[in-house]
RNA sequence: GGGUUCAUAGCUCAGUUGGUUAGAGCGCUACGUUGACAUCGUAGAGGUCGGCAGUUCGAAUCUGCCUGAACCCA
């Protein structure tokens, strides 16, 4: 049966026919049963959002895991989701708000979220529909949203049950605002940058200046000098500090100055966190707009002046001159500019330094963040994290690489509590409803209807009804729902009812966790505290973190930036399985990705080097069928085990060449060395490196070496039909060992080399495994796989050789040669003589001889392999310049190994001190390169 | 400022417990197209393993210092 096959493959007729297939077969759709569970949680992107390059990656890698567990006959179940990103969304609705002329202040809280759901229903999900086309073996029916309804009740249920267990409180502390989002964020989203300011040198007048002695301070000035890269602050001064023990301030201390461009008085205090030697030793305290101040402002009972608006601009303060007054309403950087002149011009202004300092930037809006006291939630975070800390630390958690415990354990020893509350409507509205204008006057309910019975009993006043409550504004920190994740998706209730139901009992612990280190604290962290704080069990058992996927100047891929090529198009060009493949290639274990198209590219040859095999593998069959080899099917263990080889077949069906051939019994060998090799790296998370090893099998071993040994003796004719079926066979162990890398291409050819049932997909076989020990013992066995391997190993090397001479003596590649290869032993001689058909499928031969005493032909050319002597007779061809120089840089190369070796042997120490076998292992590498360089050199003097 | 990691071929990276003639892919050079694949084949060039010292019979591998880079936290 003669098949038209394209002479290319074409990814964009195959990948959605298999798409659609897998989904209409729900091949991916997981439900509890005997088997063992492996499961994952896809880091849940925004719900709004469009597939980009780091999606691609971390779904790509999922997708590998996932499908190789399914192979190895695990139930698998990856669950799909995406999270509602309350800021991001939050901002994108305002911005399409504002195109239509409104704005949030103009609706209701109701009408906004109407709004916010309809653009997440126009947006929402487009980024799965990505994630199918990169071939993701999600169950679909499973996917899940932070914000639908059940997910929604499990996030209000945790936060009543951390309450009750008193690790949520209400309090007013200095925290990160966005002015820009006009909310509180969280440390974490807080992104430091380095940027060039300048420092304000400015000083303060002293008030009390009838005070101070005749011998003022050196002959100065009433006035105390501090440094500044915020002067828009110096409006809510309320101290200036220095130093207890600084010996130029000590008769400053307990005076009073008074604040540039107001009428503000304030004292001189210390304290011993001012730096001595950082700008002149001489801190202004500003209590409500920074950190450090504020927790001196306490320690000093200083007052705190609240100088900026929600929105960052600068707002009315006691005491402003009729300049300051003129700043009120202006935004900070405008007040700043003014400011700074304004000090000018009224004498306060010392000088402007140039600074580089650190400046944090609201991760979603990259405003400018702004410390700021307010009344927020917060979750305590000291018991939480305990568990979450020993239980990585001890493994119970594996994080790969293995180095980001490190990091771990340092943000897990200094954490400080997570604000959670959000100045947003878009998420989980905080459960906590308002009976009056005290701070305690506040309930934490899951209904208004509960609300009102806990607070006329924390009122007292039992004549409450539902409208004297309010219930808070705020929502939740989108993480504070994500943290849930592992948990939510399989059993929404289980935080409230502690029963766990049975897909949570059967799938909970997940196993593996793929994401980016960046989120390791945003999420990693916190789903295991989540995961011991509410299931008393970890979340997951591994978690590999991949690196960041960088353009090749090492710059983060980013929208604004423009360096990020579109995944769909990369897809379109490349193919689903190509872009993979080159997403993977260019992904070292925990390193950073330097992406280069040129690796899908890679990926997209790949695709077609094997489509090609296909081809013309099809192309030389005679009959309706491929056939099944009996052998071949022996091999394969019916039940797939984690482990590459195992039992033993007997001798007399495999080994012993009854029924394999040498280039059978060596592909298998690699086959079998490739599965262990494979199955080690997945153990480590390395998936470069087991697709590169299965690549090179499929290109190197399997096209070049095993196809070309298996071709016809006839240049054109057919392949024997039993070497057909036999190839076949092994090229369907292939695709299934390269399925989970490249599962569209895989299919395609699995399903076309025979006629399959939907039983029988490729995406739900076995993992192949080898009943075949011999695969496995030590090197320089004298039988079995082994020394097949070793065998065919030298024959390569033979093959090679003579090409080599070919090149080097510019002999046509089709020049017929007549071959002599002289083995060391007799033994030897029969075993290669045994498989000349090998040589003579890949050279091109004319004669071949094999003998111990082979006499060298005249005008040879001569080489060695192993201690094989092989003269390949040139006549008439060889040029003497040529093969001499050939053979004085084998010499010279050997010559220079030699005395390496020979320094090492004569050096008394090494022979004494080093193991036997390693002195033995380099007297024989001595002792080889003595015989080939005396052999070459007696080749020498023939063209001398 | 505190912590972590890294430095191997032109580029991106392997190199498991110290003993290898230091590997791969890409790129480069030469040759090759009478039917699997030029999205290909064959052959080849290319590295004093960042620097200096030390431990050791022996160091890309272990230790210290130096230089350079990156990341995290404050």
């Amino acid at each position: 049966m003669k098949r038209e096959i394209p002479k290319q493959y074409q990814p964009e007729h195959v990948e959605p026919k298999w798409a659609a297939y897998w989904e209409e077969h729900g091949y991916f759709h997981s439900e509890p049963d005997e088997r063992e569970a492996y499961a994952v949680v896809i880091p849940p992107p925004n719900v709004t959002g469009v597939l980009h390059m780091g999606h691609m990656l971390n779904n790509t890698i999922q997708d590998v895991l996932v499908r190789r567990a399914r192979m190895l006959g695990l139930n698998a179940c990856w669950v799909p989701g995406t999270d509602h990103a309350s800021i991001a969304t939050e901002a994108k609705v305002v911005q399409r708000l504002r195109k239509q002329g409104l704005s949030k202040r103009d609706l209701s809280r109701d009408e906004f979220l109407e709004h916010a759901w309809a653009w997440t229903e126009e947006h929402g999900g487009i980024i799965l529909d990505q994630l199918k086309k990169l071939g993701a073996s999600c169950d679909w029916k499973r996917t899940r949203f932070t914000l639908e309804e059940g997910l929604y009740e499990a996030v209000i249920d945790a936060f009543v049950e951390l309450y009750d267990r008193g690790l949520i409180y209400r309090g007013r502390r200095m925290v990160n605002w966005d002015p820009a989002a006009q909310t509180a964020l969280s440390d974490e989203e807080v992104i430091y940058r380095e940027v060039q300011s300048k420092l304000y040198v400015v000083r303060y007048p002293v008030v009390d200046e009838a005070a101070v002695d005749g011998a003022a301070v050196d002959g100065a000035s009433a006035f105390l000098t501090i440094a500044t890269t915020r002067p828009e602050t110096i409006l809510a001064d309320t101290a200036i500090c220095v130093h207890p023990d600084d010996p130029r301030y000590q008769s400053w201390i307990g005076r009073k100055v008074r604040v540039p461009l107001t009428d503000r008085v304030v004292p001189v205090i210390a304290d011993e966190y001012v730096e001595m030697e950082f700008g002149t030793g001489c801190l202004k305290i500003t209590p409500a707009h920074d950190e450090n101040d504020y927790m001196i402002g306490e320690r000093h009972s200083l007052d705190v002046i609240d100088m900026l608006n929600a929105d960052g601009t600068v707002a009315e303060v006691p005491g402003m001159s009729e300049v300051a007054a003129g700043y009120v309403g202006e935004d900070r950087f405008v007040v700043r500019k003014r400011i700074v002149k304004d000090l000018e011009e009224a004498g306060f202004l010392v000088r402007v330094e140039d600074l580089t300092n650190k400046v944090g930037y609201s991760e979603r809006t990259d405003a400018v963040i702004e410390p700021r006291l307010s009344l927020q939630w917060f979750c305590d975070m000291e018991e939480l994290s305990r568990p979450a800390l020993e239980h990585v630390m001890n493994d119970d958690i594996r994080f790969f690489p293995e180095k980001f415990k490190n990091s771990y354990r340092n943000w897990m020893e200094n954490i400080r509590d997570w604000c959670i509350s959000r100045q947003l409507w878009w998420g989980h509205r905080i459960p906590a409803w308002y009976f009056g204008e005290g701070e305690e006057e506040y309930v934490i309910a899951r209904s208004a209807e509960e609300a009102l019975a806990k607070a006329r009993e924390k009122s007292g006043n039992g004549s409450m009804v539902e409208g004297d409550l309010w219930q808070d504004e705020d929502v939740l920190d989108t993480w504070f729902s994500s943290w849930l994740w592992p948990i939510s998706v399989f059993d929404p209730e289980f935080i409230r009812t502690g029963e766990p139901n049975r897909d949570l009992e059967y799938y909970y612990p997940t196993q593996d966790l793929v994401t980016a280190p960046e989120i390791m604290f945003f999420w990693v962290a916190r789903m295991v505290m989540a995961g011991y704080a509410f299931a008393g069990e970890k979340p997951f058992s591994n978690v590999y973190y991949h690196g960041i996927v960088r353009d090749e100047k090492r710059r983060k891929m980013s929208k604004s930036l423009g360096n990020s090529p579109d995944p769909l198009d990369l897809i379109a060009t490349y193919g689903a399985d190509g872009t993979r493949v080159g997403m993977l290639f260019s992904s070292p274990a925990g390193n950073d990705l330097l992406f280069d198209e040129k690796l899908c590219e890679q990926g997209r040859n790949f695709s077609n080097k094997i489509w090609n095999a296909f081809r013309f593998l099809t192309m030389n069959l005679e009959r309706d069928d491929v056939g099944v080899d009996p052998a071949l099917e022996a091999l394969w263990r019916e039940e797939a085990g984690t482990s590459g080889v195992e039992e033993t077949v007997s001798e007399a069906t495999l080994g012993g060449g009854t029924t394999f051939n040498l280039a059978d019994r060596w592909l298998i060998g690699r086959i079998a060395e490739t599965l262990e090799g494979m199955e080690h790296d997945f153990e480590q998370f390395r998936l470069n490196e087991a697709l590169k090893k299965i690549y090179s099998l499929i290109w190197d071993d399997f096209c070049d070496w095993y196809i070309e040994v298996s071709k016809s003796d006839e240049p054109g004719a057919n392949m024997p039909q039993e070497n057909l079926t036999r190839a076949f066979g092994l090229f369907e162990v292939l695709m299934k060992m390269l399925h989970p890398f490249m599962p569209f291409l895989t299919e395609e050819i699995w399903q076309q080399i025979r006629q399959r049932t939907p039983e029988d997909a490729l995406t739900i076989s076995k993992w192949p495994s080898i009943s075949w020990t011999e695969a496995s013992t030590g090197a320089g066995a004298s039988t079995g796989l082994d020394a097949d391997l070793v065998l065919f190993a030298r024959l390569q090397s033979l093959v090679r050789a003579v090409r080599n001479i070919q090149a080097e003596m510019n002999l046509a590649p089709r020049q017929e040669l007549s071959l002599v290869v002289k083995p060391a032993s007799l033994e030897e001689c029969q075993l290669l003589e045994e498989e000349a058909w090998v040589l003579k499928r890949l050279l091109p031969i004319a004669s071949l001889v094999f003998d111990v005493n082979a006499e060298k032909p005249k005008a040879s050319a001569a080489t060695l392999i192993d201690g094989i002597e092989v003269f390949v007779p040139l006549e008439g061809l060889i040029d003497f310049d040529k093969e001499r120089a050939r053979l004085q840089k084998e010499i010279d190369r050997l010559q220079g190994f030699m005395s390496g070796i020979e320094k090492k042997l004569s050096n008394e120490k090494f022979v004494a001190n080093a193991p036997a076998e390693v002195v033995e292992k380099e007297r024989k590498k001595l002792a080889d390169a003595k015989r080939d360089v005396s052999f070459l050199a007696d080749q020498m003097q023939e063209f001398m």
